[in-house]
DNA sequence: TATTTCACTTTTTTT
DNA sequence: AAGTGAAATA
C-alpha cells in the first residue's frame, strides 16, 4: 500500500472502504443519513485517479443539485489538487446541457439556444393554447405540469400513451406538440428537454453516443433515489447495463421527489438492471445522538417498499427529543425563538448550527415575524430568488435575446419594458402576423410597414425597438466577457434610468438589484479568467487520439455561459448566512446538518400534507409514504437537538383550522420525548392553554372554528348529491351543480339563484336543504 | 395606451 | 392571505 492510498483509505469503516476500493463493474452504496456518502464518493474519485491512475476526463459525477456539485468539486480540488479541473462534476441539468450545446445540430438546436424557466414555459403553452383555440378547455398550469410529467418520463408527444376516450389525454398531446414546436422555432428548451432530447439524440444516433462511452469510463451518481426515468436512462446510455462501470449511491428512504417525477424504483431494481452490482451498505451514522436516530427509525420502518437497513451509531444517547405545544401558528412561532435564545444562551450551540424546517412556505412568515421580533438573526434558505425577481428576469431576457434573437418569450417579456408605447394590441398583430408568415417576432419586425392593421406610429416605434436589439445582438457577437455585455445592455434600454426616475423606494431597490446583477456578471468573468489560467498551468492530459477530452463547455462563449448559469445554477452565494439560524422547507434541508433542528407544523394536514391524507387509505399509499421520508429526512437532519413543534389551532391559506397531531408523533415512542407512557395523551392532549370548547379529535380532519362560523353540521359530502338543495350562510338557498373532492372540505359549486349566482364553497358551510 | 381596480385562484416540494 | 390576470376607466 502506498502513501497515497493509505491517506485515501484513512478514517473509513469497513464498508466505505469496500466502495471506495470497489474494483469494475456497477456498484450500489446504500447510504444512510449521516453515515458518510460524500466522502465515500470523493474518495472513491481521488483513489481511481491517483492509485489506479484513472484520467480525471474519464470521470463523470453527478449530483442533483448545484451544492452538492460545487461541494463535491471543492473536496476534490482539495484531494487531487489541479488535476480535479478535468473531472466532470456537475447536476443532471447542466451535465446534459453542456454536451447538448456540443451536439446541438442534432436535435434541431443551435449552439446559441437558450434555456426557459418555469414561467416562460407557462407562457409559451399559453400562447399554443390560444393560437390552436383552445384557451377555455383545460388549465394551462395543469397542462403545463402534464407535459412535464410527460418529459420526466422520457416520452415525447409520440410517445404518450392516452386512451381512445381520454379527451384531456388527447388535448395534452396537441399541446404538448405545438409546444414543442414553438420551443424549437424560438431555438429554445426547457428544463426537461435538456434530459430528454440528449436521450433521443443517443438513441438516434449511436456515433454520438458512443464517443461519450469511449470517454466517460467511470459514472457515479449521487442522491441516486431521486432520479426520474430519464435520467436513469441517460444513465442507462452512457452506462449500460449489466456492467458498466456505475455507482450509485442513495438512500431509498430520503426519496422525496416523487411529485416531479422520481422514481424510488430505480434505486429498488438497480441490483436486478445491472446484474451482478455490488451492493454495499452504510449504516454507521455519524451524526445523531441515538435518541433521535430511534425516532427516525421509528417513523420510518412503517413504510413498506424499502431496503431494511438500520442505522447504528456508536455516540451517546443524547438529549431526549422535545415537543412544543402551542395554541397556534404565532404562539408556535414565539417558542421556537424562546427555545432558540435559550440553546444559545446556554453557549453550546450556535446560531449558525440551528435550524427551523416546515413543510410548506407559507408557513415562514409568522416564523420570521417572530424570530425577527426576538431579535435572532436567521437566514431564509430559499432557492433563487435573486434571479426571480422580475427586474432581474427583464435584464436576462434582454442578455437572452442578444445570444438568441428568435427567442420569443424573451421578447414578448421586454417588448414593451421599460414602456416605449408599444401596446397589447400592437404585440397581438405582430404576433398574429409572426404566425401567418411563421417567422419568429424579431424576424417579423424587420419589416414592421408589413404587418397588417398597424398604424404609423406603432410601426415607427418596433422599428425603434428592433433597432435596439439589433444593436444589442451586434454587441454581443463581439463581446468576450458578460459583465460588458450586461453594461452595455443596461446602458442601451435605460432599464436602470427608468426605474430611477420612478423614484419610490421600491424601485430604487430594484435599480439596485439590476447593478448586482451587473456584478454577478463581473464575478462570472472573474471566475472563468481563473479557471482559464488554472487550466493554462495544468500539464495537457494524455489523451488516446479517439476520444475527445476536452471540458464539455470548452468554447461556450462567455455570454452564453453567464446565462447557462443563472438558468441552471441560480443564486451561486446564497450560502447560509454566517452566525445565522436557518429558516427553510423541509425538502431545501436534504443534505444538510444542524446541532439543533426545529421541525415544525407536525399536524396531520400540513405536515403530513393535506394531499397526501385523502384517498381511501392514506396510510398505505405511495404519497404518504413520500411524506413519512420527508420526516425521516428531517429527523435525520439534528446532531443533538430535535424539537418538534405543532400548534392547536392554524390559519393556513386564509382558514383557521384545528388539526389533529400528525400521525408521525404517534410513531415515535413516548420515551424518546422523555416521558412515560401513561403520561402521553394519545393523541397528545389540548396544549397548556384555556379549555375550549373543541379539543383535538383523534383522526378526525380539519375543521373549522366554530366560533368564527355559523357553519352546519353536515359532515361533507359522499357520493352524487348533484341537484340537492343545500342553505348557505351568506348566500342563501340554492342547488349543488358539481362538486369536486368529498368529505366536509370538498368544493362544491352551487346554483343560488337571483343576484349570488354560481358560487363555489366549501361543503363544510353548506347546510342540507 | 396606461393605470387602476376587482375578482379570482391558488396555496408542496424545484433542477 | 396574497399574488395574478382580466376588465374597467382615465
Amino acid at each position: 500500500m502506498n502513501a497515497h492510498e493509505s491517506a485515501l483509505l484513512e478514517d473509513l469503516n469497513p464498508p466505505q472502504r469496500e466502495a471506495v476500493l470497489h474494483g469494475e463493474g456497477p456498484l450500489l452504496v446504500l447510504s444512510g443519513a449521516g453515515s458518510g456518502k460524500t466522502r465515500v464518493i470523493t474518495r472513491r474519485v481521488a483513489h481511481l485517479v491517483k492509485v489506479r491512475g484513472v484520467f480525471p476526463w474519464r470521470i463523470l459525477a453527478v449530483t442533483f443539485t448545484n451544492k452538492a456539485a460545487r461541494e463535491m468539486r471543492e473536496r476534490l480540488v482539495q484531494l487531487l489538487g489541479p488535476q480535479a479541473n478535468d473531472l466532470v462534476v456537475s447536476t443532471f441539468h447542466s451535465s446534459a446541457a453542456m454536451i447538448l450545446r456540443r451536439e446541438a445540430e442534432h436535435v434541431g438546436l443551435t449552439r446559441s439556444f437558450v434555456i426557459y424557466d418555469d414561467g416562460d414555459q407557462l407562457n409559451v403553452v399559453k400562447r399554443a393554447m390560444r393560437e390552436a383555440g383552445l384557451e377555455q378547455s383545460m388549465q394551462p398550469r395543469e397542462i403545463l405540469s402534464r407535459i412535464d410529467q410527460e418529459k420526466n418520463a422520457a416520452r415525447l408527444p409520440e410517445d404518450m400513451v392516452v386512451e381512445p376516450g381520454d379527451e384531456r389525454g388527447q388535448l395534452v398531446r396537441k399541446v404538448y406538440r405545438a409546444y414543442q414546436d414553438r420551443l424549437r422555432a424560438a431555438n429554445a428548451v426547457d428544463f426537461g428537454d435538456l434530459l430528454l432530447l440528449l436521450v433521443s439524440l443517443f438513441k438516434k444516433k449511436p456515433d454520438v453516443l458512443a464517443n461519450y462511452r469511449r470517454r466517460f469510463h467511470h459514472v457515479l451518481v449521487d442522491e441516486f433515489q431521486d432520479t426520474n426515468p430519464v435520467q436513469y436512462e441517460l444513465l442507462r446510455l452512457l452506462a449500460p447495463p449489466p456492467s458498466a462501470n456505475l455507482v450509485v449511491v442513495g438512500d431509498d428512504d430520503q426519496s422525496i421527489y416523487r411529485w416531479r417525477g422520481a422514481d424510488v424504483g430505480n434505486i429498488l431494481e438497480f441490483p436486478s438492471e445491472y446484474r451482478g452490482a455490488r451492493v454495499v451498505k452504510l449504516e454507521q451514522n455519524y451524526r445523531s445522538d441515538r435518541n433521535i436516530l430511534d425516532a427516525a427509525y421509528e417513523v420510518i420502518r412503517k413504510n413498506t417498499r424499502r431496503m431494511e437497513k438500520k442505522l447504528w451509531s456508536d455516540r451517546p444517547a443524547g438529549q431526549t427529543l422535545s415537543l412544543l405545544l402551542n395554541r397556534d401558528e404565532r404562539m408556535e412561532a414565539q417558542e421556537v425563538a424562546r427555545q432558540i435564545l435559550a440553546l444559545q444562551r446556554e453557549g453550546f450551540i450556535k446560531f449558525s448550527s440551528m435550524a427551523v424546517f416546515y413543510r410548506v412556505n407559507a408557513q415562514s412568515r409568522v416564523l420570521e415575524e417572530a424570530l425577527r421580533l426576538a431579535r435572532v438573526p436567521y437566514t431564509l434558505v430559499s432557492g433563487r430568488s435573486f434571479y426571480d425577481r422580475a427586474e432581474v428576469r427583464d435584464a436576462s431576457a434582454y442578455l437572452r435575446l442578444m445570444v438568441n434573437p428568435r427567442s420569443d418569450a424573451d421578447l414578448l417579456r421586454i417588448i414593451n419594458t421599460p414602456a416605449r408605447g408599444i401596446g397589447d394590441t400592437t404585440v397581438e398583430r405582430v404576433m398574429d402576423h409572426a404566425n401567418t408568415v411563421g417567422q419568429s417576432l424579431y424576424e417579423v419586425l424587420a419589416a414592421p410597414e408589413r404587418i397588417p392593421a398597424l398604424n404609423a406610429t406603432a410601426v415607427k416605434r418596433l422599428r425603434t425597438f428592433r433597432a435596439l436589439l439589433e444593436s444589442l445582438t451586434g454587441f454581443a457577437q463581439g463581446t468576450t466577457d458578460a459583465a460588458s455585455a450586461v453594461d452595455e445592455m443596461l446602458r442601451e434600454t435605460k432599464l436602470v434610468e427608468t426605474l430611477m426616475a420612478e423614484g419610490s423606494d421600491e424601485a430604487q431597490t430594484r435599480a439596485e438589484n439590476l447593478r448586482e446583477f451587473l456584478g454577478a456578471a463581473q464575478e462570472f468573468d472573474l471566475n472563468r479568467a481563473a479557471a482559464a489560467v488554472a487550466a493554462a498551468s495544468t500539464p495537457p492530459a494524455e489523451v488516446p487520439p479517439e476520444v475527445d477530452a476536452a471540458p464539455l463547455s470548452a468554447d461556450t462563449p462567455p455570454l452564453q455561459a453567464f446565462l447557462e448559469q443563472i438558468s441552471l445554477v441560480g443564486d451561486a452565494d446564497a450560502e447560509v448566512g454566517e452566525g445565522r439560524v436557518a429558516l427553510m422547507t423541509l425538502h431545501a434541508a436534504k443534505g444538510l446538518e444542524f446541532d439543533a433542528v426545529f421541525l415544525t407544523g407536525l399536524e396531520d394536514g400540513v405536515f403530513p400534507h393535506s394531499r397526501a391524507l385523502k384517498g381511501e387509505d392514506p396510510d398505505d399509499g405511495e404519497e404518504m409514504a413520500e411524506e413519512r421520508r420527508l420526516c425521516y429526512v428531517g429527523f435525520t437532519r439534528a446532531r443533538k437537538r430535535l424539537f418538534v413543534s405543532l400548534a392547536q389551532c392554524r390559519s393556513l391559506f386564509g382558514e383557521l383550522r384545528y388539526n389533529p397531531p400528525s400521525r408521525f408523533l404517534r410513531d415515535v415512542p413516548p420515551a424518546l420525548f422523555g416521558i412515560s407512557e401513561q403520561d402521553v395523551p394519545e393523541p397528545p392532549r389540548a396544549a397548556p392553554v384555556a379549555p375550549r370548547r373543541r379539543t383535538w379529535d383523534e383522526d378526525d380532519g380539519p375543521r373549522i372554528d366554530r366560533s368564527y362560523s355559523q357553519a352546519s353540521d353536515m359532515e361533507g359530502i359522499g357520493g352524487d348529491v348533484r341537484g340537492m338543495r343545500v342553505r348557505h350562510e351568506q348566500f342563501g338557498v340554492g342547488r349543488i351543480v358539481a362538486t369536486d373532492g368529498t368529505g366536509p372540505n370538498a368544493k362544491v359549486t352551487v346554483e343560488f339563484g337571483g343576484a349570488v349566482g354560481l358560487k363555489r364553497v366549501i361543503a363544510r358551510f353548506l347546510l342540507p336543504g
